[in-house]
DNA sequence: CTAATCCTGACGAAATAAGTCGGAATTGCC
DNA sequence: GGCAATTCCGACTTATTTCGTCAGGATTAG
């Protein structure tokens, strides 16, 4: 019974997306009030401070994030969720999006295939790519942040979303390297 | 400027669909000409015969390829290639489609969030999954295989299936024994 | 000055993927 | 019957990637 396929499945994403997701989500939450400090998130989602501290390297780099050096530093979003794209975010966090390297969304990572011409296998992996990107780009950073309207199954989830971390004045993000 | 990306990308596919779905094309191509053996594929491929042979167990239980044993004996497939959806190929190598594990296709697989409620991020690895797995519900293992070699054993399957390819100088990969 | 914070690079453990190996069982063909 | 071609099976090894940890330096508010 025990077959060798991978035991999580096909086309994962690693932590560094879903942490580096639920880590965007939770500035995206505090947009507007000021540098939010790796150490509070960390403890809010339940997550290992020094990758977090990896993770966002890739987020800074990509221009997604500021940060703020020093004490009652941080990092907040060069922009307001509504104006980041999902696939913004996962590319800058697991690079390309690339099922296969003769179909990476980058051109200048893509392999050309030396079988090229006696097969067209290559449409299915570029068919894959594209439905994943136009999934991630048909959505952004607002929709995943704003806690959930109706019934919400945990009260408590509405004010965990809302609830602001600490109140503190606002100061000025340094500029980019 | 090295970064802790990973180096090929997001979202990848494991060598088993890679080879996996190239001998699933090879065996298309001789679709209705008796089995084919695994040594000639792997050569024809240029593959390695031994990895190919665990491959084609999970090809086997999910009933896509039937075996016969003994001198003369490799495998074929159990239906018409433009009854064989890619989904299915790609699911019996590399188990189900789950970018992450709270948004799998096998509900059986599917692990709850206890984030769930507090978050929607559940909705975006979500909404990747479903677009993965109907880009290869929407395609069959005849459009990959085409052109054809020898004498199609049932015709009105290709009728059946009529897709306009690229227009390209057709390359004869192989000689017909 | 000091505490909080980001930044950087290197390191290590664990998991997964990729491939190998040896041999047993089955079958066509002479 | 004997031989060669083939599938079948389970265990094993190796390579690569992921998932962190760690130690310390740089920067800044108070």
């Amino acid at each position: 019974m025990r077959t060798n396929v991978p035991n999580s499945g096909a086309l994962h994403f690693s932590t560094r997306g879903e942490y580096g997701v639920r880590l965007m989500v939770e500035l995206a939450r505090h947009y507007g009030t000021g540098p939010v400090s790796l150490s509070e998130m960390a403890e809010h989602e339940s997550l290992p401070r020094p990758y977090l501290e990896q993770l966002v390297v890739s987020l800074r780099e990509a221009g997604l994030v500021l940060s703020t050096r020093g004490a009652r530093g941080g990092y907040e979003l060069t922009r307001p969720p509504v104006a980041i794209r999902m696939s913004e975010v996962i590319t800058a966090l697991e690079g390309p999006i690339a099922p296969m390297i003769c179909a990476s969304d980058d051109p200048h990572h893509t392999e050309q295939c030396q079988r090229a011409g006696f097969c067209n296998v290559e449409q299915l992996w570029q068919r894959v790519r594209d439905a994943i990107v136009s999934a991630l780009d048909s959505m952004t950073l607002e929709e995943l942040a704003e806690p959930r309207l109706g019934h919400p199954a945990h009260p408590e989830a509405a004010l965990m979303a809302v609830q602001p971390l600490l109140e503190r004045p606002i100061k000025e993000p340094v500029a980019q390297p």
